[in-house]
RNA sequence: GGAGAGAUGACCGAGUUGGCCGAUGGUGCUCGCCUGCUAAGCGAGUGUGGGGAUAAUACUCCACCGAGGGUUCGAAUCCCUCUCUCUCCGCCA
């Protein structure tokens, strides 16, 4: 969320900034009268607001002193105008729900080192690691690897839940909890973070920090006549750990990481990734989070993303990174890395990782807040997160690439603590 | 699910016969003083949001004592609803 002085006074910039991401500037238009009228009444009422403490003031004085016929004429004048006062508090917070749901819907202004563009073929890329791997075969999908070995039942899982549902057997559940552990140690161990592990269902006012509510309710699960979600990634939960909350200076940046179930419902996608573990309505992620100084986001976003790599470089599987343009941008990061791995199956990059900086829009809207050595005034903080990675991509990614001619997988080497056996 | 207790500022904790209570006090923190060092001590300051004013402070106004309603000229204090926490009983992984 934007601070709604800040739109007020930078009212072009805003249209300009938002306007790159495909959003309409009319939207914008009625905040700014919405906003006019809002102040105007609230000038009145504060007026009104401020006469009525006074003069009960007075009342009370000559109350205490037993002058009741003193005190007569001044409470008829503050009956009437408490109902002016209650006409007017109405008007204003029917003004001020309009001004929130406009607020709310208006996405965070992009960094200025973000390129312009449309969709995801306008994303620059910044970085190449390793290489493609060189097969005497042509590579086979993971899909294929993994029916034909009987590690992914995909008819079982649609039996069970439906589409995009998976059902992982032998080596590759063992596979996928191998990856797990190994990205929660590196991560923890290696890179500092604290490991979490928070509730999978989370409620509305959590939802709405992060972003998720109001806007993008239709891709989250809802349970059923409850006020419960489940998490579409653990930024969710995570990053509200320390909603309503004022962080010692000290404590910055608070680093964590947490694996977890993600669930999405992947609405608007139907004809897109239909085959195989891409695109499923519930999959493995371990997330790393980050609260920080507003002086150090950006640094600490290169290092985020420096950390989510490493897991692809100790796996050494080729991957590119790219800088997404202002409309592929998520709608409350001001700037974001994607980590592409390369599938040889299908010879393509794929994302497997997303890394970005919030800057205070997820901290205002939670009210997470530090308090800088020797000022007086908290501020909010910065929030940044990152997937480090998506494990069941991940998995996909292990099996394409360390595929052999005879349709068997080899083992990472730096899983092989995690993973003793071979297929 | 049943019975009871509670929810106050970064934290702890007063205040519930309604009236200068945005809220005593303590801790922490900031600044200053003092002090061989450390510790202690002394003084001042220290919530959030939204308006006004300002070059910016200072200043000023409104709101906020779990959330939302209500009573009243006036509510942290009274009434109603909800949420959460704790204790006991029941049930259960």
């Amino acid at each position: 969320m934007l601070e709604l002085r800040f739109i007020r006074e930078n009212i072009e910039l805003v249209k300009e900034k938002t306007a790159k991401r495909g959003m309409a500037t009319d939207l914008l238009d009625q905040f700014m009268k919405l906003d006019a009228q809002r102040l105007e009444i609230l000038g009145e009422v504060e007026q009104l607001k401020n006469r009525r403490n006074t003069v009960s003031r007075e009342i009370s004085t000559y109350k205490k002193s037993g002058d009741d016929e003193a005190a007569a004429p001044l409470i008829d004048e503050m009956k009437q105008a408490n109902e002016r006062i209650k006409v007017l508090d109405n008007d204003l917070a029917a003004l001020m729900e309009q001004l929130e749901d406009i607020v709310m819907s208006i996405p965070n202004l992009c960094d200025d080192s973000v390129p312009e563009g449309q969709d995801d073929s306008d994303n620059i890329e910044v970085k190449l690691w390793g290489d493609k791997p060189d097969f005497s075969f042509t590579p086979k999908p993971h899909w294929d690897l993994g029916t034909e070995l009987g590690v992914l039942d995909f008819e079982r899982a649609a039996k069970l839940s439906g589409a995009r549902f998976a059902l992982l057997s032998g080596f590759a559940a063992r596979l996928e909890r191998a990856l797990a552990n190994f990205m929660l140690d590196l991560q923890t161990e290696q890179h500092g973070y604290q490991e979490i592990l928070p509730p999978y269902l989370v409620n509305t006012p959590t939802m709405t920090a992060t972003g998720q509510l109001p806007k993008f309710a239709d891709d989250l699960f809802k349970i059923d006549s409850w006020d419960l979600y489940l998490i579409p990634t653990a930024e969710v939960p995570v990053t509200n750990i320390h909603r309503d909350e004022t962080i010692d200076e000290q404590e910055l940046p608070l680093k964590y990481t947490a694996f977890t179930p993600c669930f999405r419902s992947e609405a608007g996608s139907y004809g897109r990734d239909t085959r195989g573990l891409i695109r499923q309505h519930q999959f493995n992620k371990v997330e790393l989070v980050k609260f920080t100084t507003p002086e150090s986001s950006f640094d600490e976003l290169e290092r985020l993303l420096e950390d989510a790599e490493k897991v692809l470089q100790l796996l050494n599987i080729h991957y590119r990174v790219v800088t997404l343009c202002s409309g592929d941008l998520g709608f409350s990061a001001t700037k974001t890395y994607d980590i592409e791995v390369w599938l040889p199956g299908q010879n393509a990059y794929r994302e497997i990782s997303s890394c970005s900086n919030f800057l205070d829009f997820q901290a205002r809207r939670g009210a997470i807040r530090y308090r800088p050595e020797g000022e007086k005034k908290s501020k909010l903080v910065h929030t940044l997160n990152g997937s480090g990675l998506a494990v069941g991509r991940t998995l996909l990614a292990v099996m394409e690439n360390y595929q052999n001619e005879d349709g068997t997988i080899s083992v990472p080497e730096v899983l092989e603590p995690y993973l003793q056996s071979r297929l």
